[in-house]
DNA sequence: TGTACATCAGTGAACGCGCGTTCACTGATGTAC
DNA sequence: TGTACATCAGTGAACGCGCGTTCACTGATGTAC
């Protein structure tokens, strides 16, 4: 952790900030990110967080872009571990997002809604994330123009597969999946079933198993 | 407003404070949901609503239930009101939700992600938000009875609808619609062509024009 | 290499804020006679 | 119908809390000579 890094007093003091931030969400939830929580877990005082951010807004949006990136991240690098079948990378680019969003249900929250956010930071969030959405868009776009895809209103199509692999881990994340099936479920095999589904929904062949 | 309802000191206060808790929904977010603004909204001190709530969690609550009331009432209003097709009952009842969704943007998101919350408000949260969604999802498993939908594991099919319906109306809940679509989109034909897509993906016959 | 100095990352006291909740109260209403 | 009383919905002062943010400071580090 304290590695070779260290520069100055702390060392990295705004990565680790950002890294106890990330900590922050998966234990107490949006509602429990504060300046003051963050740099207790950090280990300075309260007021060390403004050498390195002018306002809360400001730490949070650096929580959003940093998210995104790692999530951008992971998704390219499977979607390169897939082989060069376009499907499959499709698939695999899919997979990715599903299983970011579900392992930091907090962090994806706060990625997507732009709760905690002043009016003022809102504006800065949409750029921030208008970006970041847009490019992952463009996977959806680039399997309709390879032909994997039914014909339609490419727009629509992203929208209705973004919608609801969106809402699938957003139900998933509130924990109102057990209202459907009970609690002996795997989140495995559902997690396959949906996806599945959603690529036999817009015609793409049956080829995706995994 | 102040119709004859009024018994006592102010009347009905607790429906004037439920009233109030959706105003302050409407206008200031989950975020801005706090016992003191609703009183103040309501013309009672901050203390008043002790009277009727043992604590903020059970206001929460009482908000929740109501919300899921206003909802299934429209819903079923709706489907009553759309003839004897089982498919039209089943695409009006679907309709109904997201206009609800879309009109009451922060109601809706109180009632499913049941943020604010404390965690021991949260057991009683999924006891009240359960059965409700429970008693929506039967819509849908009607409809794979009556043999409109395709076949395949039902509750697979269910989740896979209402993720995809849940994922849209929060996106254009959360402003994230204009990422994908640019500004000069019309709302209601972007909301018909994805209800639609979702029919037609569930191999539904191309009925759904209204 | 050693010393003097400048820089600036992090400190800790202090501020005002809105919040949830308590508690003794008061005064409008319902009721018994 | 009129009066005395009990009830209890709503009041307002007070509490402690964590928060975001400011400000003068201090002391570890980098640098110039």
């Amino acid at each position: 952790m304290k590695s070779a890094k260290q520069k100055y007093h702390h060392g990295d003091l705004r990565a680790a900030l950002l890294e106890a931030a990330l900590a922050v969400l998966n234990e107490l939830g949006p509602q429990g990110l504060s300046i003051r929580e963050v740099a207790r877990r950090a280990g300075v005082s309260h007021t060390a967080p403004y050498r390195h951010f002018a306002d809360k807004d400001e730490l949070i949006l650096a929580v959003v872009e940093q998210g995104f990136e790692l999530m951008q991240h992971t998704m390219t690098a499977e979607q390169d571990a897939a082989g060069p079948d376009p499907l499959a990378q499709f698939a695999a680019s899919g997979f990715a997002y599903v299983n970011f969003a579900l392992s930091h249900p907090a962090y994806y929250r706060v990625m997507f809604s732009g709760d905690l956010l002043s009016s003022k930071g809102h504006v800065a969030f949409q750029h921030t994330s208008s970006r970041a959405i847009r490019e992952m868009v463009t996977d959806i776009k680039l399997g309709q123009e390879q032909g994997v895809l039914r014909p339609g209103d490419p727009v629509v199509q992203a929208l209705t597969i973004w919608s609801t692999i969106h809402g699938f881990v957003s139900i998933v994340n509130d924990n109102r999946l057990s209202h459907l099936v009970g609690e002996d479920f795997s989140l495995d095999d559902i997690r396959v079933q949906v996806l599945v589904m959603i690529f036999d929904g817009l015609g793409v062949p049956e080829r995706l198993e995994k």
